[in-house]
DNA sequence: TGTACATCAGTGAACGCGCGTTCACTGATGTAC
DNA sequence: TGTACATCAGTGAACGCGCGTTCACTGATGTAC
């Protein structure tokens, strides 16, 4: 039975969506053309219409989670004014975005793209790198209104805002989904917060970061 | 040229050595059979002899790298004696083994292992139970002399400390090796240590997570 | 110490499977006049 | 409004490549007597 003819810009967004939700319910390694094609409705040779080949189709499923990530920074930024209770939210949001779909750990992690071509890495690279960045600029926000020490630099304390989340991912992952991943994060917030945040009941007229260092000196 | 006859214990050890060279060297995409066989200096049937398949040779790399593991744990349980030092070291020897061989992060994101068979996923989430378990007891025996904040399960502890060097050794991974992972780790460990130490300074005959708590409240 | 036989590691050809990709075609949709 | 033609999405057969694996064989090593 042949397929209805559709607009190649119309099959290029169903394709990608086919594929991220074949990698989210299968696994990387399920996807592959024949498969994306069938979720579509059309013959595998059909997907070279509206992509130059699977590499291209991968890059688009690239695409889909890096708008995802942007749209929680920007959800965050609008929603919430201070910058701990923003982190905060960033993080709720970005471990319901990897539970809802499991797609996101596995896409990142696998050969094709974490060793593979240089050109796939760099754009995985940039997307991770954007997101640091959202995380920094909060965190830099928080220094300058006196929220957040500021003897670290915030490039560092967005890297470690990841690791909140990241080993946590990888059990949630390994274990087969019994991990609580929400709990463990919950958690670590509350360590991380501690080690990260000014407190404002000012004794002496110290700034925020010495006063904060001296607590924790002697 | 016929290659010379090696007992088939020797040839499992240097087969798994070549292969996890390989590895190391090259990513796992281009771990093959055939280049296994070339590296041990015989033809690719020939490592049939000696595994079942090559999903026997992958098992015998992940025990390789099971064991390094353990040997670092046992390593700084016997150099160090302070709680706190003994997680410092142990987080130096971890990011020196990645740095030796980058192959490790390859492996445990590998599809074949992180999105593949049920037994192989099995056999990983054993080998980072083990490192939990591991960094657990430290963790715990600094809560029982009062060293580190008894007010959060060692467990919780351990993945943070996991989360000191997975996302940095992933940045390093992606950026080709320029982050420099242990400039990261270090200002990390700081951050970290901050957050769980308890210092000894004692004032009032608090016990020390409550000094702790108390510091940090207000 | 030598001979006969069993065991075992190494070989090369061939198979089979998955899978991405190409290509000539068909037929539907859109456009010019 | 109708006709002719160009464009473009969908089809199915076939190709080619990589790669894990099998199998009958060869020849070396070890062992029993």
């Amino acid at each position: 039975m042949r397929a209805r003819k559709v607009k190649t810009e119309i099959r290029q967004d169903q394709i990608a969506r086919a594929a991220l939700s074949i990698v989210v319910s299968q696994g990387l390694e399920k996807l592959n053309v024949a498969a994306v094609a069938e979720k579509v409705g059309i013959v595998p040779s059909g997907i070279y219409r509206h992509f130059k080949g699977k590499e291209a189709v991968l890059d688009a499923v690239l695409d889909f989670i890096s708008s995802r990530m942007h749209t929680n920074l920007t959800a965050a930024r609008n929603d919430i004014k201070d910058p701990l209770e923003r982190l905060h939210a960033l993080l709720q949001r970005h471990i319901q975005m990897i539970q809802q779909n499991r797609a996101i750990p596995q896409i990142i992690f696998s050969d094709e793209i974490f060793g593979g071509q240089p050109q796939k890495k760099e754009k995985l690279y940039g997307i991770i790198k954007g997101l640091l960045a959202g995380v920094g600029d909060v965190i830099q926000e928080g220094q300058e209104h006196g929220h957040i020490r500021a003897d670290m630099k915030p490039p560092t304390l967005a890297l470690m805002f990841l690791g909140l989340i990241q080993p946590a991912a990888i059990i949630w992952h390994l274990s087969g989904g019994a991990f609580d991943i929400r709990e463990h994060a919950e958690k670590a917030w509350k360590v991380y917060r501690d080690a990260i945040v000014v407190t404002h009941v000012s004794p002496k007229g110290k700034t925020p970061a010495e006063r904060h260092m001296r607590v924790k000196g002697s």
